[in-house]
DNA sequence: GCTTGTTAGTTACAAAAACAACCATTACCA
DNA sequence: TGGTAATGGTTGTTTTTGTAACTAACAAGC
């Protein structure tokens, strides 16, 4: 790497976005490889399918509000997740414009795999860092992109 | 926001990569807006001008080894950024394969503004953080980004 | 009931990214 | 040398995404 030094009061590395990006990068690239290798998942297919394997039955909404996924975006997963035979749509009984959206059997062990999979892809990961660095990484990342504390928060 | 409640033993919302994305989405959300209103920036052209304005003259390759950026994405962002006139680009003396690019005065000044900018954004987005919270996320973010420690690395 | 406004979700089209194949050069090495 | 592999960079094609507009259903006020 051929580079002439030109020190200016700000480094890029340094630059927090930057930082995360390289992170976000580096960490959800090598798990891309996992779920698309193993189940031809795309990005946000294997998120609509988390937050059903978590959540049990949502609805396209839902997961939209939670993941902060756009509702096009769920749409074209959850068509393909359907085609896949991943999950099943059930339209509700008290408004027709909704559909409740739920995991099958197949659609729940991809789930199961993947999510074992993730929690060992995450241990290897944080080796090496202390459970203390750790514990404030995530409440700081959670901050700053805005999760909600816990599992529920109100509309 | 309707949904069953259905605890497993992993919540997406505690893992890492999942954390890692929202916090790298929703920061360079914001500040993508500035340099594409701004300037008609595209994020791959901000960050391509970034690197070229924090270490001066350097080839494509090099951009794209230290971004993490795949060579595609690069010889087109340095093609719109030349169209602009925001760099300009020199043949190697010892190389003909080979073009270093640096910013001319006007991309030198984008680059400025956007900089400014950017420190100004980071402060906002980092209030309410310690000193040493911020020092100990930026750590860990660079390892697990795989960023080099400081500005200098060998090939 | 009927108009107006919202909400759930899909679809169409344009912009951007991923992927692969491709020159032109330079490096390696028998 | 000369032939093969590797490197720097560009271009063409296919997938994905982003953005807007749209349909269908519900809600609210009068």
């Amino acid at each position: 790497m051929t580079e002439t030094a030109k020190i200016e009061g700000f480094d890029l590395l340094r630059f927090l976005p930057y930082l995360l990006n390289q992170a976000a990068e580096e960490s959800s690239l090598t798990f891309q490889k996992i779920y698309k290798d193993r189940y031809g998942l795309l990005r946000t297919e294997w998120r609509v399918l988390f937050h059903l394997g978590m959540f049990g039955e949502m609805t396209a909404t839902d997961i939209g509000t939670r993941g902060k996924i756009h509702k096009t975006k769920v749409s074209r997963a959850v068509y393909r997740l359907g085609q896949r035979r991943y999950l099943k749509r059930m339209p509700s009984e008290t408004d027709r414009r909704v559909e409740w959206l739920v995991l099958t059997p197949a659609g729940e062990a991809v789930y199961r795999d993947l999510r074992d999979t993730a929690e060992r892809y995450e241990t290897a990961l944080l080796e090496g860092f202390t459970a203390d660095e750790v514990a404030q990484l995530k409440r700081v990342l959670r901050r700053l992109g805005g999760t909600p504390d816990s599992g529920n928060s109100p509309k």
